[in-house]
DNA sequence: AATGTCTTCCAAAGCGCTTCGGATGATCGC
DNA sequence: GCGATCATCCGAAGCGCTTTGGAAGACATT
């Protein structure tokens, strides 16, 4: 069924029809109304294709994920955000396309993805310190909004982030209050920007203490439970063990409370630990008692948010670059408490 | 830059251009090659679109969720098999599109998504036991694959599945065969199949040894943490605490552990857990020697052959509907042991 | 020289929709 | 009663591509 024959079976031109389906006002209510129902009866829906192809509009968001850095993909994160996301794009009516862009030519793929015609607009994931991704999207005009910020580029564009320097400063901050002097972390992949960012935070807690950062308590990975693990047992196993970890997921957190426990310690009394948390729905890590001491910054909201604001920017391509700085809250769980006494 | 400027700067029509970049025979090796460079050089791409509606085919494939299932797409394990799924796709030369299907008129989505020609086939997420999906797909004629199966259905359609029943009924076979009589399954929701299929190899298990399934012992919730946590420590505080734990996710497992750890008992001693393992990248158990004794299969290889699956489909629409079904591995890890002698 | 066969290219129709520029009556003002 | 105005509707062009059905020329065959 299509437009032609919806046509044909009313008695009217296509372009009436058309007309009377998209709301516009040279049409009759009367025959409005009969369209409409003929169009529901007759179980009619305009191919997408072609509307696109006559209107310019895709009505879809890319989500581009470069192979690359395809744990983003898996990464239980990029399942929360995008749920969030498609709220906004449900209430639209956009639809959302996962890109893969192979490695090999990243840029092309983003010139073919414009050129294909098959987004109106792009959420960029998982930004590197000096993404290129950026300053080449800026170069297409093509809207995006870019989930991080890449701290090596000094270009203004949108971008949604949480402020990860600020809550990894607050949470060591906290630590150190509670008389911790070794405090490891447990980061993500220091290539990724809110990891650099993150370890500011913890390094600039700790010198405005006067206490040098140890190379020896910073660790770098993809960000899983095995890593929080082993990272994890072989500090505590040291000469110097840290009394305290912090760390950027609750995954890698889980990871560390193993290693704690087989260490024949117990969290919150003999180490402590303070984890990044996303608001994961499948790792809640409890509303009310929390089990983890967390810095908590919904990627679920943000989500939302970046669609929302990709959304304003595809409606009025003049826009100026928006950006949205989330600040995490720090909630007190059963991991933390006062360093224990030396004996 | 579209077709008819790259031919007209040429010197050529659309036809033969079109041609020489689609690999036609009718054009020669010079043309061709001249072609190719000029499409490179101007930075050439056709719409997708437009191709679409010439050629009725969208290259993509729809991932749909419905929305009353939204934890779907946070489920981690979603994220995994899209990783997969998406390997075959980029082979493939598919873009994949997640709809979001609103639940009120859940019929029509499909129909619409047909009509608009979105995509050439979908993957059917978290099938129900009788999900209507199923037989509503078979009438629209859209290629689809599901992920996993709906028990009550008895109609032919393609699915992969790995087969619950039997691993459920293996583990619940080997916990019993190391004494434990009262064994607790901490499942999916029930209407979801593949927690269907598990419980009733759990219990195919149990009652082949004399043994009655205690509705006490089975809990099917979301695979949270806090889910296996909670149900976990309340069992254990019962009378007659159960001496084994069979669940359905690592998440729930990690749950689990805390809870046992909490009533002050050790995991593979006192108690013993066996979970099913998706594989997940980011939650890895372990390869050598696992964390947790585990039925084993991963999800992501699952997507990679429901994409190709699907796939081999749109080829050959003709084709009958085909099914694979993945044998879980049980894998021994630290987290059983034989049943504790009551004292 | 006439016919046939390739090879290489092209014009134009068509995919399903939107939208510009009218056309057709009905209604109105004077 | 006549031009002007308005409300409705329609024809046809155009979005960028593929593909059908030739056409033109080169070459071989008879």
């Amino acid at each position: 069924m299509n437009l032609k024959q919806l046509a044909a079976h009313l008695g009217l031109s296509q372009t009436t029809v058309s007309r009377a389906l998209n709301g516009y006002p040279e049409v009759s209510e009367q025959t409005r109304k009969r369209v409409a129902e003929a169009a529901r009866a007759l179980n009619y829906s305009p191919n997408a294709r072609a509307k696109g192809l006559a209107t310019g509009r895709a009505m879809a968001i890319g989500h581009v994920i470069p192979i690359s850095t395809q744990h983003e993909m898996v990464n239980p994160v990029f399942g929360d955000f995008i749920a969030g996301a498609s709220e906004a794009y449900l209430k639209a009516g956009y639809d959302m396309t996962l890109s893969l862009s192979g490695d090999e030519d990243e840029a092309d793929n983003y010139r073919r993805l414009k050129a294909k015609g098959h987004v109106d607009g792009i959420i960029v994931h998982g930004p590197k310190m000096a993404d290129g991704r950026i300053p080449f999207l800026r170069g297409l005009d093509l809207p995006f909004v870019v989930h991080g910020r890449a701290s090596e580029l000094d270009i203004p564009y949108s971008w949604i982030d949480m402020n990860n320097t600020s809550a990894f400063k607050r949470a060591t901050a906290f630590l150190l209050d509670l008389g911790h002097r070794r405090i490891a972390l447990l980061n993500g992949l220091e290539f990724m920007d809110f990891a650099y960012r993150r370890r500011i935070g913890y390094e600039e807690a700790l010198t405005e203490r006067g206490i040098a950062p140890d190379p020896g308590l910073i660790r770098g990975e993809e960000m899983t439970e095995p890593f929080g693990y082993r990272a994890a047992a072989q500090m505590l196993a040291s000469d110097q063990p840290p009394t305290a970890f912090l760390t950027s997921s609750l995954i890698t957190a889980i990871g560390i409370r193993r290693a704690i426990h087989e260490a024949g310690l117990e969290m919150g009394r003999d180490v402590s630990v303070i984890t990044h948390d996303d608001d994961l729905s499948y790792l809640a890590n409890g509303r009310d008692m929390p089990i983890f001491t967390a810095t908590r910054s919904s990627v679920r909201e943000a989500g939302r948010l970046a669609a929302e604001m990709l959304l304003r920017h595809i409606a009025a391509p003049a826009r100026d670059p928006e950006t949205h700085l989330l600040e995490a809250q720090l909630i007190i769980g059963g991991s933390t408490g006062p360093a224990p006494k030396p004996d």
